[in-house]
DNA sequence: TCATAAAATTGGGCAACCCAATTATCTATG
DNA sequence: CATAGATAATTGGGTTGCCCAATTTTATGA
C-alpha cells in the first residue's frame, strides 16, 4: 500500500495542502486567544515586545508582523515609545467562520455553494440593471485573459475568482457585494478546484462569457438564468467528486 | 497668537496628530498604488524582496511586514521558494461595510434588507425541510414571549432577533446561518426599528407564526412563500419610512 | 515645590547571516 | 538524443545584534 512516489501518494490521496503554519500567524492567534478569553481587555497594554519575543521563542522581526497585522485590523494600537495596546475586541467576522470548515471539506464546499449560488444569482441580475461600463469591462477583462491561457495554470483560480467578484460588484449593492466577497474567499480557501475535474473546469469557464454578454445586454432574466445554470453545473461537478472528505 | 501652553494649543487648533508615516505603511500604499493603476495584474509576480528592498530603499524586515498584511487581506499571496502573487485587486475588510453605513443610513438597511430577504427565505425553506425538535422550539419560544408581552417594550428586537436567528440556526446550513447571523447584526446596528412605524412593527411581528408554522408542517414551500411576504412586508414599512437619511 | 535634565524603557528600523522550499541548470546514462 | 537524477541558483522564512527615536520615569537643583 506504500505508494512508489510522492506524487502518487498525492493522485491517490489528493491529501490536504498541509502548508506549514508561519511562526507570525501562530502569534497571531495566540493574541487573539488571548483576547477572546477575556485575558486582555480593551485598553490594556501588552508587554514589550523583547519580553513577548523571549516568552513566546520568536524574534522580534516575527512578533512585529503578528502585531502589524493586528494593528491593520484595528485590533492592536502601537504607540513608539510607549507600547502596545488593546483597542478593540470586534474580531475579524469574516475569518471567524474560517476555522469550522476544518471538519468535512465536502460538506463545507456544498454549504458556500448554496450560498453562493444565491447570493450572485441575484448579483447578476442587479448587474445586468446597475453596472457601468467600466464595471462591464472589469467583468470581460479577467474572462478574455482566461480565453488565452495556452495551458492550464494555477492563476486560473484567480481569474474565475476576479470575474465573479467583478460581477459582485456591479450590483450595485455594495453589502451583498462585500457578503460574496466573503463567501468567495472562503470558497478559495478550501482549494474548491481540486473537486473540479479538468474538464468540466474548462466547460464551466466557457459558461462565463453567456453571463458577460447577458449582462451587457442589460438582461436582467437572462443574467440571472445563466448564472443559475453556471451554478447548477458547478453543483453537477462537486456531486461527481467523491475525493476524500477531507 | 503664540498660544502660551501647548495645551492650549491643542484644544484651540485640536490639530491633527501627524504621527509619522511609519515605513511599511508607504510601502503598502506603493504596492496598493501599482494595483490600482492596473500596473500589477491578478496573477502577477512580484521581484524579489530583496530587489524590492533595495529599489525602494527599505529593510527587509520592513518590506515583510507590509506583506504581512497584504497578505491577510487576501490581497497578496507568497509561496516560499518562489516569490509573491497578486492575488486579488481588491481588499476584503470586514470594517469597510461598517464605514459604509455611515454614509447613508437609508440605503444600508436597503442594500441588507435585501441580502436577508435572499438568504432567509432560503433559510425558511431548509428549516422546514432540516429542522430538529428541538430547534422548532427554539424558533416557537420567542415568538409566544413576544405575543404575552403586554406592552411595547426595548426588548422586543431582541426577541425579533432571535426568532430569526432561530430559523437560520434550524436550516441545517451552518455557513448560510453564520451569513445570516452577521446580516442581523448589522441590521440591528442601523437601529432599524426606528425605521418601522409602531403599527407596522406589530403587524410583522404577527407574522412570525405563520412562518414557525409552516417550518413545523414541514412544508418548505409554505415557508418560504410566508417568509417572502414577511420581508416584502418589512420592505413595505420601509419603504413609507422618509426619515432622515442620516 | 516644581520645572528641568538625565536615564531607562519601548517601538521603529537596519544589516548580515543562515535555513528551507522551489526552480533552473547541468550531467550522466539508457 | 532524450530524460531522469543530481547540483546549483533563486527566493521567501527566520534569527541575531545593533542603532535610532519617541516616551516615560527618575533624579537633580534652584
Amino acid at each position: 500500500m506504500v505508494p512508489e512516489t510522492p506524487e502518487k501518494a498525492d493522485a491517490v490521496l489528493s491529501f490536504s495542502p498541509v502548508k506549514a503554519i508561519l511562526r507570525h500567524q501562530s502569534i497571531i492567534e495566540q493574541i487573539m486567544g488571548l483576547i477572546e478569553s477575556g485575558a486582555l481587555q480593551v485598553g490594556d497594554k501588552f508587554p514589550p515586545e523583547r519580553m513577548l519575543a523571549d516568552r513566546w521563542q520568536v524574534s522580534r522581526p516575527v512578533l512585529r508582523e503578528a502585531f502589524r497585522v493586528l494593528q491593520s485590523q484595528g485590533i492592536v494600537e502601537s504607540r513608539h515609545g510607549d507600547g502596545r495596546y488593546v483597542r478593540s475586541v470586534r474580531a475579524l467576522d469574516a475569518n471567524d467562520l474560517r476555522r469550522r470548515h476544518l471538519i468535512d471539506r465536502r460538506e463545507s464546499l456544498l454549504q458556500i455553494w448554496e450560498v453562493r449560488a444565491l447570493l450572485e444569482v441575484q448579483a447578476a441580475r442587479l448587474a445586468a440593471v446597475n453596472a457601468s461600463e467600466e464595471q462591464i469591462r472589469a467583468i470581460e477583462r479577467p474572462i478574455i485573459l482566461m480565453g488565452e491561457m495556452a495551458a492550464p495554470d494555477s492563476r486560473e483560480t484567480d481569474l474565475n475568482m476576479e470575474i465573479h467578484t467583478a460581477v459582485a460588484l456591479a450590483s450595485g449593492n455594495d453589502y451583498l457585494a462585500q457578503m460574496i466577497l466573503m463567501a468567495l474567499e472562503e470558497y478559495r480557501a478550501l482549494d474548491f478546484k481540486e473537486a473540479v475535474p479538468i474538464e468540466e473546469w474548462k466547460g464551466l469557464q466557457e459558461e462565463h462569457w453567456p453571463i458577460a454578454k447577458a449582462i451587457r445586454s442589460r438582461s436582467a432574466e437572462r443574467a440571472g438564468a445563466v448564472m443559475t445554470q453556471h451554478f447548477e453545473d458547478l453543483k453537477r461537478a462537486l456531486d461527481k467528486w467523491s475525493g476524500s472528505t477531507n
